[in-house]
DNA sequence: CGCATAAGTTTGACGACTCAAACTCTAGGT
DNA sequence: ACCTAGAGTTTGAGTCGTCAAACTTATGCG
């Protein structure tokens, strides 16, 4: 019930982990890797979650939640989601540094006030990022998107979620134009070179890898030039 | 420089020991009760600020900050208000509930954040209870004020600031009328039973002791009866 | 197959914060 | 001056989260 903030850390980096997993479990190295702590930390604090029935493991395997440390999960990153939001629509900070601060204030927004944020927000559905923000009851509904490493030559898009949260990555992508909602096209690809270039609605053309082209989701629009 | 929460904690608990001491000092046992320590832990803790250059101590003796110690804890302070001020104008909370809401989020809000706040807010000098909220340079404007209990009979006044940050007492003013900003006027006093009756503007009769009343400053005006 | 390497686990220790209980000092009254 | 009640201090121990290093298991290469 009463998880500490450590705990909450584990849980959300637990559940963020199995989300991308093809297995559907968190390794121990990923987990240690994810908190920035050594793998024998990680493997006695899982340990205790354990025995708190928030997840299930056993030697040498892998990691999973239970219901219940699902439910603890989602309620965390339904106070990251909304606080990332609020740093932004509310206060104006720019959205490549919200992801730090919203981790700081998480472990300290109570549900009263967490309440009085979602409201003051309008309850929104989706985060800065493009990310579904769960709501109070657990429900989550993730956006349909592809990768936009996945569209063809000429396809247009629109930009609906950034999944990378560094800085510089999310700093790179404003100064592109390649913010949440804009529509873009697909100017070229160049597979041998691992690259792809864009051109955002109103903007200019910009390259980037295949791979972090991966991170970012759109949802194709109709025309095709 | 980077202090811990707890230390944080100790560090206000310390100068409002301080400001509101005849000596200008914090005893140990006030320390602790204030923190919800045993004598010993305040104890050892003081020994801690000490070494770290930010309270003066000598066996026995009291405890006061140094001006490093007081710089921090006016940070802390600030951070506070800020955040009170924030929950009762932005997010609209109650007044009676919003310091134990600010006590644990002050402690996970960044510089960047805090300034982002206090832009936001429009630079507000005084917090909801009319605590003055201290600048990020560390200076702070006392408002000039009397405790309600030394005003006559007759007397009018404008409530100015509420010492006490109790809930119930902050929902019994609110319920009152009395609210920081609110004119009144003393009706009658009682000074066997410790009584005074008080009239705020478009409210009516209450009474309340002169302790209690010793916790609200106001600022009399020139009207007299 | 066998075994080296990567992944995971265990162990012993530590720093931060806390308590309970034994101990020590201070101050006030007679 | 004494002596005691109350305030403050010390000590020993416990919890939480962490690390380093020794150890164990699983796996895939040759």
């Amino acid at each position: 019930m009463l998880a500490t903030e450590t705990v909450e850390n584990y849980l959300k980096a637990i559940y963020l982990l199995q989300r991308d997993a093809a297995a559907d479990e968190a390794s121990m190295g990923k987990i240690a890797a994810a908190l920035g702590v050594t793998a024998g930390t990680a493997t006695s604090m899982v340990k205790k979650l354990v025995a708190a029935r928030l997840a299930r493991h056993e030697r040498f395997g892998g990691v999973r939640l239970t219901t219940k440390g699902t439910r603890a999960a989602l309620d965390i990153l339904r106070r990251h989601r909304l606080v990332e939001t609020f740093l932004v629509d509310t206060l104006g900070l720019d959205w490549s540094v919200v992801h730090d601060e919203a981790e700081r204030l998480e472990h300290a927004i109570s549900p009263m006030v967490l309440d009085a944020l979602d409201r003051h927000l309008g309850r929104p559905a989706f985060d800065p990022h493009g990310d579904p923000i769960p709501r109070a009851d657990g429900a989550l509904q993730e956006s349909e998107a592809m990768p936009m490493s996945e569209l063809g030559s000429g396809d247009a898009a629109r930009l609906v979620r950034v999944l990378d949260q560094r800085g510089d990555s999310l700093r790179f992508l404003r100064a592109s134009g390649l913010k949440v909602g804009a529509t873009l096209r697909v100017v070229a690809i160049e597979p041998g070179a691992g690259v792809m270039r864009i051109r955002p609605d109103g903007g200019s053309i910009v390259s980037m890898s295949t791979t972090a082209a991966a991170r970012v989701l759109v949802r194709p629009t109709r025309s095709r030039h």
